[in-house]
DNA sequence: GGATTATCTATCCATTGACAAGATTTAGAC
DNA sequence: GTCTAAATCTTGTCAATGGATAGATAATCC
């Protein structure tokens, strides 16, 4: 039956996406308290029982969403990456501005992704998106340091890591420079990233 | 009227204490999410409404969970920088050792204080215990390098502090070392403790 | 076209946070 | 000691939530 596209049809079409970008949007305002599926239902213009055949439970539609935040992440690290030439040690310092960035640019959803109310279904793309992130930051790692030890290698990769993302969750958190400006705080995060970068360079070089 | 006390008496006399200690074991068992008022109440044997005479809501019962975290933070760390000796770079290995420990003891509760959901009552007491244990900190990051400069000083609290926050972070989401032992744990944490300190007294001795 | 399947709506239920009003106890004024 | 005011707790209620079920509607496959 053809119908007006202006009508609101019976069957939403793409209430699965709907529902996610209602959800993250929500997600930002709300907080993870705040969030319920009756609202995203609201928001994506449906009843409360639609997303039941999308979404077993609010569960599962916020690890879907933490899991297509994992994607964004790689996505902006790789980018920054690749804008940051052939040396690894820059390289590693533009994945770490990459992290960084999209953490400030999406803050409630990055908590989400590093928490335990995301990981609560056991969703299993969920564990692949976060693992998939986790290599991206593994390689530029050793690729900083191709010459040392694995042993040196998985320390550096979990020092790093460690640098980068406690920096910016401390940040988010308002723990670290809430007087400060935008500006001051990037400027800051270069600072332990540089310090990171030197840190595992010279790790590296004595093997 | 004296009334047995084996008898349960109308008033519970110690409820706002009872509430805390049973939400911050129903929080490390259902996570924030599963958090509720009235569970608490169940557990400390109270009707439904006797809560709100104590807590104006459930942030506010949030948030004085989360404020003794933070006590309990200082307090572990300061403890475990008492045992580590008087050397500086040890005794701020001890602390980060403390920290850890405290994290890995009660992981949704860490979570907790460092999240969103703990700050959206704004309590100044919240602020106040977080302040201090920060102060804790940078005086144990200043006093490895008091001859650096006051930039180079503030640099280092960051990144010391984003280390040593990052990896037990990763480590409670389950992204670090998720097959490994806790032992092995341990001792990458250890690794990571001292990549960081070693880095700050470079730093500190290149002014 | 007809039947099967996917999607959505309409109800229902137990639970939640918050509020209101009443019961009980404690503490303070005298 | 007594009497009153305040603090504490209980019962009752409300709208909102997550989840489940049954039925309506549309899309798809044959």
């Amino acid at each position: 039956m053809a119908r007006a596209k202006t009508a609101k049809p019976y069957h939403h079409g793409e209430l699965r996406e709907a529902l996610v970008t209602a959800g993250r949007k929500l997600l930002e305002e709300k907080g993870v308290r705040g969030f319920t599926l009756r609202e995203c239902a609201r928001r994506a213009s449906v009843s409360h029982a639609a997303p039941a055949h999308h979404f077993a439970s609010i569960d599962d539609l916020l690890a879907e969403i933490a899991t297509r935040g994992y994607h964004e992440l790689s996505a902006a690290m790789s980018a920054e990456a690749r804008r940051s030439g052939s040396d690894a040690a820059a390289r590693l310092v533009g994945q770490g501005v990459g992290y960084m960035a999209f953490a400030a640019a999406n803050p409630v959803l990055f908590q989400l992704m590093f928490s335990r109310e995301a990981n609560r279904s056991e969703a299993p793309e969920l564990a692949q998106a976060a693992k998939s992130a986790y290599h991206l930051h593994r390689e530029a790692v050793e690729a900083v340091i191709p010459q040392a030890s694995g042993d040196v290698k998985e320390r550096m990769v979990d020092f790093a890591w460690a640098s980068v993302h406690g920096f910016i969750t401390l940040v988010l958190e308002g723990q670290l420079g809430e007087k400060d400006s935008s500006r001051a705080l990037k400027a800051r995060g270069l600072a332990a990233l540089s310090a990171m970068v030197e840190a595992v360079v010279r790790a590296g070089g004595e093997p």
